[in-house]
DNA sequence: TGAGTTATAGACAATTCGGTCTACTTTCGT
DNA sequence: ACGAAAGTAGACCGAATTGTCTATAACTCA
């Protein structure tokens, strides 16, 4: 039965994500879920195995969105504007895919996991080439600088918008890769 | 004497840092700074005071480093170029007054203490507001997209640099600025 | 039917956490 | 010189942490 596994992993990832994963214990994952704590190390052989988890459940949910939200772009100034609208909804909690913004949970993970060369660091690391190779395919002229450009824009919007509280941040993305 | 009450802080700025606040126990704070117990609560009332008083000292220690390697800009270029090229030495531990790069203090924290509301997570957004308004001031026209331009992209070049493993990121963003 | 897998509840261990407290000593300003 | 303030070591508390283990039950499939 994979079936409780899944649960753990959906229950898991709600809860890291809302309260950060040194936030939440174990035991509450098993009281939220209602599944013994036996069947939980039957499928995770610790902690950090259920957190790596989390994080490729996370990442299959926002590299199908990004396809989503980017699919049939008739222009590369297109794939912008649709790559940071999404981004903007995403912050004032509009893509129900994404649940309640609270910030990127790879780079809240990075920070809350710090030693660099841990599996989940670079997962982290991993998730962000991901999505900039999603980013590229889109493109018809992927120059390296564009897509530099767009990547790091969208790493600032979504820091500006989660750290400083500007859910415009994504919205003056458009404006500045305009003039690129 | 306020001599243990700053070893204090400096010890715990250290290690919450490089390691995290969530995974810095008060029992490593005094053993490392080989300071008593009932000293620290002398001096703070709980662990968040203490948090509280090591954002205070990384934001004075940040805002004096950012004021120094902006000094005397001729032109608004120049403030870019001096900023972002300063946010590279950071990257690669050059700047050491900043000690070594572990991706932003206050991004970080955000992280870990997730409840939007509370003192910690209001501190980390006024971090961020005196970062821009001293970037405002060394500009001689700062109208506010181009500040807008040049917060997002600093923000994205140091989660780019620490999450996504890129240290060239800052010296992208010059280039970005140049075409705005 | 019977073996193997997956599940259950929850006691338990070992450690660590933030924080309090006692009893004592050092330092400093007037 | 004296009293107040600031310091020391570390025992102790209750709660929480991850992870192990026992004993039992349900399910699947050959």
């Amino acid at each position: 039965m994979n079936n409780k596994r899944q649960i753990l992993i959906d229950t898991a990832l709600n809860l890291f994500y809302e309260k950060g994963i040194n936030s939440i214990g174990i035991n509450e994952i098993l009281k939220v879920s209602g599944i013994a704590k036996k069947t939980l190390y039957h499928h995770f052989e610790s902690k950090n195995a259920l957190v790596l988890a989390t994080l490729k459940q996370r990442n299959n949910t926002f590299i199908e969105w990004l396809e989503h939200i980017l699919s049939d772009p008739k222009t590369d100034n297109e794939v912008v504007e649709k790559l940071f609208n999404g981004l903007t909804n995403w912050f004032s909690n509009s893509e129900t895919e994404l649940g309640d913004f609270r910030g990127c949970f790879f780079i809240n993970t990075s920070a809350e996991f710090r030693d660099p060369g841990s599996e989940i660091s670079l997962y982290c690391q991993y998730h962000k080439q991901q999505v900039r190779a999603l980013i590229a395919k889109y493109l018809s002229n992927p120059s390296d600088d564009y897509l530099d450009a767009i990547c790091i824009l969208k790493e600032g919007a979504i820091t500006s918008a989660y750290v400083a509280n500007d859910f415009s941040a994504a919205k003056k993305c458009i404006q500045i890769l305009d003039k690129f």
